[in-house]
RNA sequence: UGCCCCAUGGUGUAAUGGUAACACACCGGUUUUUGGUACCGUUGUUCGAGGUUCGAGUCCUUGUGGGGCAGCCA
């Protein structure tokens, strides 16, 4: 049987298990906690998971981890599912291990009738002491020995409510002298007298993650269960429940190095307080890492889905350059996106030779990169606004943009030549007067004359006022985890990272675009409509700007 | 001074005992009605020391460096 070539440590693992006939097909799961939302380091595992699944013609689910009712939340639930699917997966089945309680509580049971689990009295102090230290092996609890019945009779006393928080655990029996710390008598349940957001007061005991994780994916008879490096050590703990319990089948865990990304930060703590101080506004904003934020932002699923893909999967721990990602967004926008014409910064332009109330309507190719996207008509004037950055009354060497004296092309219209400026009180240059050649419309010259710029405009008097927000990294360092003693990630926060810019001109096609809708606006970046905005006042995000290579040169000079 | 994992250009990833390659970034060039895109090219890589082998990035030993583990979190 010929299986598709793998390109990841991972795949070699499920293809060797195929061959070999160990696993006759594939059954991943993606399982995160309802604790807040996903981020684009969930993408990469989502991308592994579904995509390994779809890759070998077998299924993923998709299963909350939902054992802590104290940190889980039903929003949380919502906001994954809806991720997920935006990413562009399809969870083969859906599972809380929540639905699995009571047959955990069954193990339960049936590990402390085997002797394999008992209730133990220590408070959590004392079972730290208990435990010993990375160097030193741990002691036996006192309450280690006790009998099955005694085990029996105190667990279901704990289940019915009977003890307070923390008087109680029930804990396996494995070995306090282990150099795994894992296996220095874990606890398997806890006393929380929380309501959980679908068990509500049904239980007051929850089970632990290492306890439920392995069984959950051994009932669910996943094949191949993936998770992130800090679970390494736990792989024995895992393997040690199953061989307790009469489970269907013996899953495998396989550990991978989780996503980091410069400039930013993906602990969900510090992404939780990013958003808590108001730092930034809320889990979608378009700064945020969370797979929402970039939603809002505007990059697009595929390009999520291109970038799990070019970072492959290992075990090194590595920081990926945040450029690579953006590289994927614009990669897919460049093809995809729709170019329109928006003035960031306007200046007024007047063509003195320009008659006075013509309007013309000029023919403009919606992507040269893509025909069928076909074409738009765009007005054009006496009037029209220009980019300030596009005219300078002291040109730099290599500028070929805009100064007195100078030709350019204004982007599907005219040739036009710059021959005097009007200022303002402060002395900054208020409008430009020009000529135009009534022979180059379309943009090009019948005696073939070069011109070196070509700059974005949009008619005055056409114009729609439009909000734009720019955006920068959320750090100014690159590893924003790295801080000094006695100091704080967030004063690494980009203070800089939003810039908003009013009294922007965009030509009118704007005012009949959708939320979410993605453009490029010419010779700027990838821009999309924002939820904030409204027909009478336009909102647009700054997705990924274009590559700029004049920036590259005004920076070396 | 316990246990586990990891080590390939600037950043990532591949090479499965047989010519170290791909992507991004960088630098240079060609094309261009976006200083975009596309295309071409340059620079640059196996952590150290031993060993096994005809041959080692790959296997072994060891050193060094990095990461993880002492929640009634996941």
């Amino acid at each position: 049987m010929n299986y598709p070539e793998a390109s990841n440590f991972i795949e070699e693992i499920v293809t060797t298990d195929l061959a070999s006939g160990k696993w006759t097909h594939v059954h991943t799961r993606f399982p995160p906690e309802p604790n807040g939302y996903l981020h684009i380091g969930h993408a990469k595992s989502i991308c592994l998971n579904f995509g390994l699944a779809k890759k070998y013609g077998g299924q993923c689910n998709l299963r909350f981890d939902d054992t802590n009712p104290s940190k889980e939340e039903t929003e949380y639930v919502d906001s994954i599912m809806d991720d997920i699917k935006w990413l562009g997966f399809e969870w083969s089945e859906l599972h809380y291990a929540s639905d699995y309680f009571q047959q955990l509580y069954d193990f339960a049971v049936h590990m402390i009738k085997e002797g394999k689990a008992y209730v133990c009295d220590l408070s959590a102090e004392d079972m730290r002491q208990f435990r010993g230290t990375l160097t030193e092996v741990g002691r036996n609890s006192p309450y280690r020995d006790r009998s099955v019945d005694e085990n029996l009779d105190l667990f279901e006393r704990m289940r019915l409510g009977e003890f307070d928080e923390g008087t109680h655990v029930l804990r396996a029996k494995i070995d306090m002298a282990s150099p795994n710390m894992n296996l220095r008598d874990p606890a398997m349940y806890r006393i929380m007298k929380v309501p959980h957001h679908r068990t509500g007061d049904t239980w007051c005991i929850y089970p632990m993650y290492d306890f439920t994780h392995g069984i959950n994916d051994a009932l669910e008879q996943i094949t191949h269960s993936i998770c992130t490096l800090e679970f390494e050590d736990h792989r024995p703990l895992y393997d040690w429940f199953l061989r307790q319990i009469p489970v269907p089948c013996y899953p495998h865990q396989i550990e991978f190095a989780r996503l980091n990304l410069t400039y930013t930060v993906m602990s969900k703590r510090k992404l939780l307080q990013l958003v808590m101080s108001g730092a930034v506004n809320g889990w979608d904003d378009p700064r945020m890492p969370t797979i929402a934020g970039m939603r809002r932002r505007g990059y697009p699923p595929e390009a999520l889905r291109a970038f799990a893909e070019k970072i492959g999967v290992a075990k090194m721990f590595s920081t990926i350059d945040i450029e690579l990602l953006q590289f994927c967004v614009r990669e897919q926008l460049n093809k995809t996106a729709h170019r329109v014409m928006v003035v960031l910064r306007p200046i007024k332009l007047i063509i003195d030779n320009y008659p006075d109330d013509h309007v013309e309507w000029l023919d403009a190719d919606n992507n040269p990169e893509d025909p069928d996207a076909g074409k738009r008509q765009i007005p054009f004037c006496k009037e029209l606004f220009i980019e300030s950055d596009d005219f300078k009354e002291d040109p730099p060497p290599k500028y070929f943009r805009l100064s007195i004296g100078k030709e350019i092309r204004l982007k599907h219209a005219y040739y036009i030549t710059a021959h005097s400026v009007v200022k303002d009180d402060c002395g900054h240059v208020a409008t430009i007067h020009c000529t135009y050649d009534p022979e180059s419309r379309g943009g090009w010259s019948k005696d073939g004359r070069k011109v070196l710029g070509t700059s974005h405009w949009v008619s005055a008097k056409h114009a729609v006022e439009a909000e734009v927000r720019c955006y920068d990294h959320l750090f100014t360092q690159q590893n924003p985890e790295d801080v000094a003693e006695g100091h704080d990630f967030m004063e690494g926060f980009n203070q800089q990272s939003i810039q908003t810019l009013i009294g922007c001109k965009a030509e009118p096609s704007l005012v009949e675009k959708n939320v979410g809708n993605r453009f490029q606006f010419l010779r700027q970046g990838y821009f999309c409509v924002d939820n904030d905005s409204q027909r009478d006042k336009l909102v647009f995000n700054q997705t990924v700007t274009l590559k700029d290579a004049w920036a590259k040169i005004e920076k070396k000079n």
